[in-house]
DNA sequence: GAAGTTCGGTCAACAATGTTGACTCCGACT
DNA sequence: AGTCGGAGTCAACATTGTTGACCGAACTTC
């Protein structure tokens, strides 16, 4: 194989770079020639590496979600789960997730948020349900998931940022249960 | 009065053109020589009337919603109302909001965003409550339309988008009156 | 060992972007 | 008549993403 010592660890430089820095700043205000500064290169090289800009950012821009937590619940307290999960989300998580709302005017920026928010609220809410409505149940929820992401950090709604987290926790997780599985009234 | 007549008509213009290019193309997308082309002017014009391009985002992206309909109808419809009138937010609205949502990456815009979160969903329906805890159920329920937006727009959910009107208002209605006026079960 | 190929790296340049300044022009007021 | 102020035009600037030309080193092949 060809050298490829110096060229893996200047690629992973640009990759851990621009991860930091699309996180922090979002895909329009961060440019090419920051990214290869901190990583210590040439800004032609940035683009080698990664063919463009906006493909660095998808490679970089993964959010994840560790659905463990929303399998071992008891159905009845999924709610209550996926509040706290949503809640406790911050750090990188919250950069990636505004990275992609900010930057989905991109067509293939929006194709990967609507990848994230079907894999990362739908597929694993869906799955622990039943019934013919299901996947509807699904949609809704993680439409409230959402919401509650919207409101807070690409809204900034400054109502719901002071609240108590307890309370906030105690409340969305009731709302999502009934949206989960409905009270029969 | 020294000469208005021909600034005034270039300047709205630019104004209705630009209007149109960020409602479609969003903010990052349209260029301030394509709103000088589509008013039929020069680039130079543009930034000498509005300031920056990003003044003029503001000035053109205003986000209304006429909520006499969340006014005259009885407390117990509030939701149905809400989910109607949010469905029905077609055309327009749609671009303004998805311009502000990608934009709101700007400090400014992101201000202009909280605001219209606030006084579109949060004012309108604290008006209507009371209670100790009127002002959060205000904010959740104002999340939730959010939500909605958000889950249909941004994100794109397609099984949302694909469901019967009818079905998504009545499913959405009862949700946001659970919210705005919770069963104390 | 010599030649050659391939890849990482550097530099200069390109087109397009938002923005600014110099200059012209024309209508309005003194 | 003259001057003043704002509208319009044009050329330029810095910055953006991106590309192509070159260089050097390391590995392969003879």
């Amino acid at each position: 194989m060809l050298q490829t010592g110096s060229s893996v660890s200047t690629r992973e430089s640009i990759h851990s770079a621009a991860a930091q820095l699309f996180r922090s700043r979002g895909y329009s205000r961060t440019t090419v020639r920051q990214i290869a500064a901190e990583a210590g290169t040439d800004p032609a090289l940035v683009i080698r590496h990664f063919k463009s800009k906006e493909l660095l950012f998808l490679e970089t821009m993964h959010l994840t979600l560790d659905d463990e937590p929303l399998l071992d619940v008891p159905l009845e307290r999924l709610g209550e789960r996926l509040a706290e999960l949503l809640l406790d989300l911050g750090g990188s998580a919250r950069g990636v997730f505004l990275a992609l709302v900010h930057g989905s005017n991109e067509p293939h920026i929006h194709d990967r948020l609507r990848d994230t928010h079907e894999h990362l609220f739908v597929e694993p809410l869906r799955r622990r349900l039943s019934g013919p409505d299901a996947g509807i149940r699904a949609r809704m929820a993680a439409a409230v998931a959402g919401g509650l992401l919207y409101a807070l950090w690409v809204a900034g709604d400054q109502g719901l940022l002071r609240m108590d987290r307890a309370e906030l926790v105690s409340r969305y997780g009731t709302l999502l249960q009934d949206v989960l599985t409905p009270r029969t009234s």
